[in-house]
DNA sequence: TTGACATAGTGTATTGTATACACTAACATG
DNA sequence: CATGTTAGTGTATACAATACACTATGTCAA
């Protein structure tokens, strides 16, 4: 039992996790097996300790409900609504993800059907103020994409020119010019070319670029 | 005495209020009168309330530290280091707010001179991660700046452009042509001409204007 | 009253950036 | 070896950002 003179709210943290899966932009939910809002389907989060900062928490819950550690992983923005938690006072300090599709395993956590990758436009209806978490998150991505090259952390360690376009135009739901579109990321001057091509298909094989600083979100213009 | 089964952290909300000063961006700035960091200056603000959101526990301690109310103001970030407070844990929901220089009227809160405003170039050594949270705070200003029309919130309700020009200047210490800054400022379609002129000294008067939706804040292009 | 001084106010030419646009190259397969 | 499929490439045009200098209107002092 812990005591306070006056009364402390919980602080959580909650996480988006975004990827891309088949053609669309997804993320990852978890369906919740406690009341409130038990069977409905919330984002990945959880408590904060009192000896990490909310950087680690974050990182911790991403590891522990989704098994992915290890990569992009930003402050949001942070949630204090009075009544968000039916419980009690919860604040919540939200962060987002981007997981390259390459480390996709989701380990399925502590049980099997519990976890699940939802596209952006077939979610269902979330717990808490999820919704709301998401919709910021989802805002916060498309701006930084077209000002970051942050859309880099959704790829895997090597890749071809029209993966990365394809992420973008599945992000942005608009089509871009390829040549325009090969040009400009060029010129951020943040991929290599690898020796590699990918061969797939009946048709012309595609130069294989790498990034430069693999962790590197750099602000552009 | 407040009881919980886990041990839950203590939530407060930091201000950094900027105004445009004698030329200057400057800060406001309270002197500590407890420990930890006892006569130390420090951003102001305050522990959240269980029935306040932290917007208005933002807006509160805005209102009794500063006696300023009704500007803008905004979520910056979250800090949460683990011994950022010597005293316990302690999540600080850092805001950021803007003062026109009209509105100066620092009310000396409780006490008189443990109030003060210091240029951002003159600070004194802060108190916690102050300086920190100061640097994040100066970041997004000047970033919002080029691409929001932030600045106005600086402005009284009538302005010249050649000061509004200045307080561009001030923030982002950069002479800027004074043909191109009218061009672009006009072109937001922001502010319009009142009847009114700026007589003040031997020259020729200028123009006053205003905002034509005083409280909106433009995300421009 | 008028000349000197100080800031307000105005337009255009040039440069650089973003966009629109179509054909050839290289592979697999039948 | 013809067909199908995606990879890869350059230029002309439109638009936006920048550089730049003179006239206008007031006050004040001689």
């Amino acid at each position: 039992m812990y005591k306070y003179e006056y009364p402390h709210p919980a602080v959580t943290t909650d996480i988006v996790i975004f990827t891309i899966r088949d053609e669309r932009l997804q993320l990852l939910l978890i369906k919740r097996r406690e009341t409130p809002y038990r069977g409905k389907w919330a984002l990945p989060g959880g408590f904060l300790q009192m000896k990490e900062t909310l950087d680690e928490c974050a990182a911790r819950e991403l590891e522990e409900e989704a098994g992915i550690s290890n990569v992009y992983l930003e402050q949001l923005y942070t949630f204090g609504a009075v009544k968000r938690d039916p419980r009690e006072r919860v604040i919540s300090v939200a962060y987002y993800a981007l997981i390259p599709s390459n480390k996709l395993a989701i380990r399925p956590s502590s049980d099997a059907d519990a976890v699940g990758w939802f596209g952006m436009k077939e979610l269902p209806s979330l717990a808490f103020d999820h919704s709301e978490i998401v919709e910021r998150a989802y805002e916060r991505l498309t701006a930084k994409l077209t000002y970051s090259t942050i859309a880099f952390q959704f790829m895997p360690m090597e890749f071809t020119l029209t993966e990365l376009q394809n992420v973008y135009e599945i992000i942005l739901q608009e089509d871009i010019d390829k040549r325009n579109f090969r040009k400009s990321i060029l010129a951020l001057d943040s991929i290599v070319e690898t020796k590699n091509m990918k061969k797939e298909g009946a048709h012309r094989p595609a130069k294989l670029y790498k990034l430069k600083n693999p962790k590197q979100v750099l602000v552009i213009k």
